[in-house]
DNA sequence: ATGAATGCCTA
DNA sequence: GTAGGCATTCATT
C-alpha cells in the first residue's frame, strides 16, 4: 500500500446543500419528484473525481441515528427538524445510483458520515496514502493535516476551494488541531451543541489565539480577563469539554471495514441509465458514457407504497348519484377537499373525495377535462352526506371550501387535528403526514409530489389528485377511529372533544367567513402622516450622529447610543451586544434627544409596517373583507391563535395605535360592532380556585381589587400605588418571581420579594393553591385545566434549579390561561347559539378574553345583551363572573 | 434563500 | 416570570 490517493465525498452535507441551495426553484424528475440535492452530489462526485484524479472515490453516507454522541449527549442534533421528506427520498435514490455507477459507498450503523471520514483518513494517512475531503462542512477542517486535504465546493459554479493543513487559520482563524477546541467554545446551533453560554466566534477566537486550546485556558483561568468572560468559561466548563467531545473526530471506535468495501465496482449500466433517464439527468447520463435508457415508465426505486388506498375516479353525476357509500366505519364518512390556494378565500375546488372505507376512496373531480358540474354535484354530495359522521383534517377548511359551493355542514363529528392536538398539545404540527407517522407508521404521498412542477392542482391529472385526495380522506377517517379510542381513555378530553372544539369548528368557520372590514381611506391618511413623521426622525437621527444611520438596524441604533454618543449601557442582549430595546431607551430618556427620536421611530415603524402598509394587502377581492385564520391546535394552554392577519394583536396602549384600531370597521356598512370582555377573567379563576380568602371576599363583594390588593400591600390606594398593585396582581397570573417583578416595577429585586411576601401574606389562599398545583404535577407531570385540559410536564419530577421554577410558573400560567381559554370557548358557543335567530348577527373575533361581533345597528344593544348574558353565565365559578361591552362604528368606539 | 437574533404588538 | 404572530436585519443552513 502506500502512495494512493482516497477522495472521500461527505454525501449527506451536499445532499442538503443542493437541496437548500435550489429550494426556490427545484430540479424535478418528470414525475415530480425533487432531485436538486441528488444532482448536485452526482454532479460534484464526478466533477472532482475527473478533476482530482483519486485511486478511488468513497460516499460516505450518515447513518440515521449518531448512537454514541447522542450517549454523551442526549440533546445531540434534539433541535434539528427531521430531513425533509423530500430529501428522504432523494437519499434513498442517492444510496441506490452511487453504487450503480460503481462507487463504493459507506455507511455504517450507529456512526455519522463525519467519524467514518475520520477514520478513514487516519487509517490512510498511517499508511502512507493521501486523502482529499469533499464537504461543506467546517468541522472537518480539523481533520486537515500532512498528506490530508479539505475541498469546498464552490458556490454556484465557482471553483471550489482546496484547504490543506496551512490554510485553515486563513479560513478559520485557528490551526486545524485548534478547530474542535474552538467550535467546542462557540458551540453550534445546528447540532444543538451547547458550547461556552455567552461566548460567540469572536471571544473564542481571541481565547484561542492567547491559551492555544480549551485545556490551555483552564489551566490559567484565573488570567483570562474580561472578568465577565472568565465567568462565563468556568460556569460552562462541563458543556465546553462536552462539546469537545461531541465535535471532536478523534476516532475513538474501531471500524469494521474491508478493502472489499473500498474498491471501485463494475457499474450495473442497466440501472444506472434507467435512474439517471428516469430523473431527467442526462448530461450525468452523457458524461459517465452511457446511453439513455429506453423505458422511461420503469419505477424509480423506492416510491412509498400507497397500495393500501385505492381511489375511484367517478365519471359522472349518474356514477355518484348511484354511489353506495353506505359501508360504515362506525357511521363516519371522511372527506376531503382540493383546491388552488391555502388560503380558503381564494381558493377554487378542484375536487373532493369521500370515504366510508379506509382502503377504497371516490374522488369527485371538480375542476380540468374530467370535472362535474358543481351545481350538478351539490345536492347529489348533500344526500349522500345527510346524518353522516363528517370527519375531515382540518375540517375548518373544507368547510369553507364546502360551503363556497353552496353546501353547509353543520356539524363536524371528527378532526384527527384536533384529537391530536388535545392529546398532545404541545407538538407543533398535526399535520395529516405526521399523524400517519406517528400513529399509523406510515408516511404519505407528498404534496409536492403530487403538485409537481405544475403551478396549481387545477394542473395536475386527475389521477394524481384523486389519488392523493382519496388516500387523505382515508387517512383521516383512520386516524379518526384511532384517536378517538385514544380519547376514550380520558373521560374529560373526549368530553372536551365532542362538545367543545368540535361544534366550535362551526363556530370559528362563520367567523372567519363573516370577515371584519377596513376603513382604507383613513388607514391611507395614516399612513402618509406617520411615514412623514417618521421621515422627519429619520433626518434628525443622521444630523445627530453625523452619519446616515438605519434606524431600524438594532445593532447600528445600539452602536450610535453607546460608541458615537457615549451613552451608559443599561442592559444586554441574549448575547454580548448592548440593548436598545423599549426597556432600555425609557431609561435613557432625557440623557440625549438621539433616544426619544428613536423611541418615536420604533413606534411609528412598527404601526406602518406590520399594520397600516400590511392590512390592505389582506383584503379579501371577492368580499373586500379581511378573513383571518384562527387556530384551534396551535397554543399549548388551550387558547386560539390568530393569523394571516393576526387580528388578537391590534394595538390600543398608545394614542397613535388606537388610530390604527379606529380602521376595523364592520363588514356591513349598516352594521355596528360590539366587543364585550371578561373583566379580570383570570384573576378571578385564581379566586374560584384558590378557595375562601381575601381575594374570593373582595370579589364577591365586587369590590375594585387593584385598589384593595393596594390597600394591603401599601396600606393606602392612591393611583401610583394601584397601579403597582395591579402590575402585582398580573405578575401572580405568569408565576410571580422577585426577579421578574423587579424588572416589571422596576424596583430593586428586595423590595420585589417584600412586596412578594406582603402579597401572599394577604392571599395565603393563593399560596396554598399554588402548592396543590405543583403537587398535582409532581405526581402526574401534567396539569388540568377547569374543563380537564391536559398539558404535559415531562421530567417535572426530576427538573431542577431554573428548568424546575420555570416550568413551576408554566404549570401555575397553564392552570389558569387554559381555564379561561375554556370559559370564553363555552361562551362562544352559547353566543352563537343564541344568536342563530338574531337576524345577521354573529361573532367576528375572539382575542383570548374578549369577544368582537357585528350586528345592525337597530338590534345591537339586544345583542349586546346577549352576548354579556351568555359570557357571563358560561361558566359558574365561586365568584361572580363579569362582562363589560360596548357598541360602535369601529372597534376602537366599540371599546366601552 | 432560510433562520437566528432582536424587537414589539396583544391578552 | 405566561401564551401567541410577525417585521427587519444579519449571518449561514
Amino acid at each position: 500500500m502506500g502512495n494512493r490517493k482516497y477522495l472521500l465525498i461527505d454525501c449527506n452535507a451536499l445532499l442538503y446543500r443542493g437541496h437548500f441551495a435550489m429550494i426556490r426553484s427545484p430540479l424535478r424528475a418528470k414525475d415530480g419528484t425533487n432531485t436538486s440535492g441528488l444532482y448536485y452530489l452526482i454532479r460534484e462526485l464526478i466533477d472532482m473525481k475527473d478533476s482530482r484524479l483519486p485511486s478511488v472515490t468513497i460516499a460516505v453516507f450518515d447513518h440515521p441515528s449518531p448512537v454514541f454522541r447522542k450517549e454523551l449527549f442526549p440533546e445531540y442534533k434534539a433541535n434539528r427538524p427531521s430531513m425533509p421528506d423530500e430529501l428522504r427520498t432523494q437519499s434513498a435514490y442517492a444510496r441506490q445510483l452511487i453504487p450503480a455507477l460503481g462507487f463504493p459507498l459507506l455507511e455504517k450503523e450507529g456512526f455519522e458520515a463525519d467519524d467514518i471520514i475520520a477514520w478513514l483518513t487516519q487509517e490512510s494517512v498511517s499508511r502512507g496514502d493521501e486523502v482529499e475531503i469533499l464537504s461543506p462542512d467546517k468541522d472537518l477542517l480539523q481533520l486537515a493535516a500532512e498528506g490530508v486535504t479539505i475541498i469546498r465546493p464552490g458556490r454556484r459554479d465557482g471553483q471550489e476551494t482546496l484547504i490543506g493543513k496551512n490554510d485553515v487559520k486563513g479560513v478559520m482563524g485557528v490551526r486545524a488541531d485548534q478547530v474542535a477546541d474552538f467550535l467546542a467554545l462557540t458551540g453550534d446551533s445546528s447540532d444543538n451543541i451547547p458550547g461556552a453560554k455567552g461566548i460567540g466566534p469572536k471571544s473564542a477566537l481571541k481565547l484561542i489565539e492567547k491559551f492555544d486550546s480549551i485545556d490551555g485556558i483552564y489551566e490559567s483561568i484565573s488570567s483570562v480577563l474580561p472578568e465577565s468572560v472568565r465567568s462565563k468559561l468556568q460556569n460552562s466548563m462541563e458543556m465546553v469539554y462536552l462539546s469537545r467531545k461531541l465535535i471532536s473526530l478523534k476516532p475513538a471506535h474501531q471500524l469494521d471495514i474491508s478493502p472489499e468495501e473500498l474498491s471501485m465496482k463494475p457499474p450495473n449500466t442497466e440501472l444506472a441509465s434507467r435512474m439517471l433517464t428516469s430523473m431527467g439527468m442526462q448530461s450525468i447520463l452523457e458524461r459517465m458514457g452511457l446511453s439513455p435508457a429506453a423505458d422511461l415508465f420503469s419505477t424509480l426505486g423506492n416510491i412509498p407504497s400507497t397500495q393500501w388506498c385505492s381511489t375511484t375516479v367517478i365519471g359522472s353525476i349518474q356514477e355518484l348519484e348511484e354511489l353506495d357509500l353506505s359501508h360504515p366505519v362506525e357511521g363516519f364518512l371522511a372527506l376531503d377537499t382540493e383546491t388552488t390556494s391555502k388560503r380558503p378565500f381564494k381558493a377554487d375546488p378542484v375536487g373532493i373525495s369521500l370515504t366510508a372505507s379506509e382502503t377504497n376512496a371516490i374522488y369527485v373531480p371538480l375542476s380540468g377535462a374530467d370535472a362535474l358540474s358543481i351545481e350538478e354535484v351539490v345536492p347529489v354530495l348533500k344526500r349522500l352526506l345527510k346524518d353522516r359522521l363528517i370527519v375531515a383534517q382540518n375540517g375548518k377548511y373544507d368547510i369553507h371550501i364546502l360551503e363556497s359551493m353552496g353546501l353547509r355542514i353543520n356539524e363536524l363529528r371528527g378532526d384527527p387535528m384536533i384529537a391530536d392536538y388535545l392529546l398532545r398539545p404541545e407538538i407543533q404540527s398535526h399535520s395529516l403526514s405526521n399523524l400517519s407517522v406517528t400513529w399509523l407508521k406510515r408516511p404519505m404521498i407528498e404534496y409536492a409530489d403530487v403538485l409537481g412542477s405544475a403551478g396549481s392542482l387545477a394542473d395536475v391529472e386527475t389521477e394524481k389528485v384523486a389519488e392523493y385526495c382519496g388516500c387523505d380522506s382515508a387517512t383521516a377517517l383512520e386516524l379518526n377511529r384511532i384517536l378517538r379510542k385514544e380519547l376514550e381513555k380520558d373521560e374529560k378530553l373526549l368530553k372536551l372533544y365532542d362538545s367543545l372544539e368540535l361544534p366550535l369548528v362551526r363556530v370559528i368557520s362563520d367567523m372567519e367567513k363573516r370577515g371584519i372590514g377596513l376603513d382604507t381611506e383613513s388607514l391611507k391618511r395614516l399612513e402618509s402622516e406617520f411615514s412623514d413623521t417618521k421621515r422627519e426622525l429619520e433626518e434628525e437621527a443622521t444630523e445627530i450622529a453625523g452619519f446616515n444611520l438605519n434606524l431600524s438596524s438594532p445593532s447600528q441604533v445600539s452602536h450610535t447610543l453607546f460608541e458615537i454618543l457615549g451613552l451608559t449601557p443599561v442592559k444586554k442582549t441574549g448575547k454580548g451586544k448592548f440593548s436598545s430595546s423599549i426597556e432600555v431607551l425609557e431609561k435613557l430618556r432625557g440623557k440625549h434627544g438621539f433616544v426619544e427620536t428613536v423611541i418615536q421611530h420604533r413606534e411609528l415603524s412598527k404601526l406602518l409596517n406590520t399594520y397600516i402598509k400590511r392590512m390592505p394587502g389582506y383584503i379579501c377581492e371577492r368580499d373586500g373583507l379581511i378573513h383571518t385564520s384562527f387556530s384551534q391546535t396551535v397554543t399549548a394552554t388551550g387558547r386560539l391563535s390568530s393569523s394571516s392577519p393576526n387580528l388578537q394583536n391590534i394595538p390600543v396602549r398608545t394614542s397613535r395605535g388606537r388610530k390604527v384600531r379606529r380602521c376595523f370597521i364592520p363588514g356591513d356598512k349598516s352594521h355596528v360592532l360590539i366587543t364585550a370582555d371578561y373583566s379580570q377573567i383570570e384573576l378571578r379563576i385564581l379566586a374560584h380556585f384558590a378557595g375562601p380568602g381575601n381575594l374570593r371576599r373582595a370579589y364577591e363583594e365586587n369590590m375594585d381589587i387593584h385598589s384593595s390588593t393596594a390597600e394591603a400591600l401599601f396600606g393606602d390606594s392612591s393611583p401610583e400605588h394601584r397601579r403597582k398593585a395591579k402590575e402585582v396582581n398580573f405578575s401572580i397570573l405568569y408565576g410571580i418571581s422577585s426577579w421578574g417583578l423587579s424588572n416589571r416595577l422596576n424596583v430593586s429585586r428586595g423590595e420585589a420579594s417584600g412586596i412578594i411576601s406582603r402579597y401572599l401574606a394577604t392571599y395565603p389562599e393563593l399560596e396554598s393553591f399554588f402548592k396543590r398545583c405543583i403537587d398535582y404535577a409532581e405526581e402526574h407531570e401534567e396539569t388540568r385545566t377547569i374543563l380537564g385540559r391536559r398539558r404535559e410536564f415531562k421530567g417535572f419530577r426530576s427538573a431542577r434549579g431554573t428548568t424546575r421554577n420555570a416550568m413551576e410558573r408554566m404549570v401555575i400560567n397553564t392552570t389558569v390561561q387554559g381555564s379561561a381559554a375554556d370559559i370564553i370557548k363555552i361562551a362562544m358557543l352559547k353566543v352563537d347559539s343564541r344568536l342563530q335567530d338574531t337576524e345577521n348577527a354573529g361573532l367576528v373575533l375572539q382575542v383570548h378574553d374578549e369577544l368582537v361581533a357585528t350586528a345592525p345597528a337597530s338590534s345591537a344593544e339586544e345583542v349586546s345583551n346577549i352576548i354579556r348574558d351568555e359570557m357571563e353565565s358560561a361558566y359558574e365559578l365561586a365568584v361572580p363572573l363579569i362582562v363589560d361591552t360596548g357598541i360602535g362604528r369601529n372597534w376602537l368606539e366599540a371599546q366601552h
